[in-house]
DNA sequence: TCTGGGGTCCTAGGACCC
DNA sequence: TCTGGGGTCCTAGGACCC
């Protein structure tokens, strides 16, 4: 017996959460999401979906199709306890745990028969003890590698469960088809279709070099594999932090600098307080620029010298304003940190001076007083409620 | 349809170095 | 002088995912 993976998928998570906080959403259409122009859902529940809403849908559509769903603001520290749980549970049923989201992970059972002799009934027991525990479903897929397992989970849903034998791999993904293989999106899909590509069995008759060349080297090699039922090799070692962002939509748009330099200088405070409470230091500082027609710019400096207050990330946030800002209205501005890397304050002694190191411990401690209690704390809950 | 917020990875071109 | 090859870092933009 070869390699064995589950991925556990939670069903329409938000909304199943809800329903479970508040039993009079049972049956209804819900959509979590703050109606309104620039708002977009961000689940909804399955009897919405009958009506073709869709999470990333933006409200106004989503209202037009539904005019009758319930609305609810997102709770993010509620979902997250609740993920805690769910994850919990996974985590102690088998070793190989690998959480990739909110609402998702691998179990690797490779070598585990001798427990449990038939995954299937095994990818049972668990979704019972889930339910029980927590009261949520959660669909699985069960197959020889992570990338099938997880095309598998979302085969059949809501509190589904899909196994894939090894060696039918290939007429899963046939079955599946290209639209919806994982790492295909609207993008690739319309490029494939434009080379008169409309399946996974088209896809096959190109051969690596041929794949490579038309759309690169690690495109092409991508198509290449999955078309084949292959393993492209997807969540392969533990995620590491590269980059912190924010950013928010403003309605109706923001014009001139002093309006936009005033979000900067927050952004520039929570993005700060993030990489100092993940002990984390920044090497890049960037903006992002949204125009009202939609049209996106982003900008980023890399200074000689380290970053290590929020000060230095907003004045070169707002040096980089001062570039690029053409004047029009603006939809949406961001914040981002890059080149992240461990950044605790005895290791880097010697890139500070005596001075800024006390100025970056008081920092520290003034963003982390001011995030637990002023404005900025709310404007995060605010952002949060949106959700 | 009128398009959130937080991420990851890839590409292509330029600078710079050996 | 009339132009190599490889490596690394940086930048801007794009595709994709949840």
């Amino acid at each position: 017996m070869g390699e064995v993976f589950f991925h556990i998928d939670l069903d329409a998570f938000f909304a199943s959460v809800e329903i479970i906080d508040h039993p009079e959403y049972k049956g209804k259409p819900l959509i979590i999401g703050t109606p309104g122009p620039r708002h977009v859902a961000s689940t909804c529940s399955y009897e919405a979906r009958k009506y073709g809403v869709h999470s990333a849908m933006p409200m106004t559509t989503a209202l037009k199709l539904c005019p009758n769903a319930v609305c609810v603001p997102g709770r993010m520290k509620r979902y997250s306890e609740m993920s805690r749980k769910v994850m919990d549970i996974i985590k102690n049923f088998a070793p190989g745990f690998l959480q990739v989201s909110i609402d998702e992970a691998f179990l690797d059972l490779t070598g585990m028969e001798r427990i449990y002799p038939l995954p299937g009934k095994a990818a049972r027991i668990l979704k019972d003890e889930i339910k029980k525990e927590t009261g949520l479903t959660v669909s699985i897929g069960v197959a020889a590698s992570r990338y099938i397992a997880k095309l598998a989970s979302d085969y059949r849903k809501p509190d589904g469960l899909t196994i894939v034998p090894h060696g039918k791999e290939e007429i899963f993904v046939d079955t599946v088809g290209l639209k919806k293989l994982w790492g295909i999106g609207d993008s690739t899909y319309s490029s494939l279709l434009r080379k008169g590509i409309s399946s996974t069995e088209a896809l096959r008759h190109y051969t690596l070099q041929e794949l490579s060349s038309i759309f690169g080297e690690s495109n092409g090699s991508y198509l290449y594999t999955i078309s084949r039922g292959l393993d492209p090799g997807i969540y392969q070692g533990e995620a590491k932090s590269r980059s912190i962002s924010t950013e928010e939509t403003f309605y109706p748009d923001v014009y001139g600098y002093d309006a936009l330099d005033a979000y900067l200088l927050e952004m520039s405070q929570e993005v700060m307080f993030r990489a100092f409470e993940e002990k984390k230091n920044p090497r890049t500082v960037g903006i992002k620029l949204r125009y009202g027609d939609f049209s996106t710019t982003s900008v980023q400096e890399t200074p000689p010298r380290p970053i290590y207050s929020s000060s230095d990330v907003y004045r070169i946030a707002r040096k980089l304003l001062r570039e690029r800002y053409t004047g029009d209205g603006v939809r949406l501005l961001g914040v981002v940190l890059s080149g992240i890397y461990d950044g605790e304050d005895v290791e880097q002694r010697d890139l500070f001076s005596e001075k800024e190191e006390r100025e970056r411990k008081l920092e520290k401690t003034i963003l982390s007083l001011s995030m637990k209690g002023s404005r900025i704390m709310k404007a995060r809950n605010l952002k949060e409620k949106q959700w």
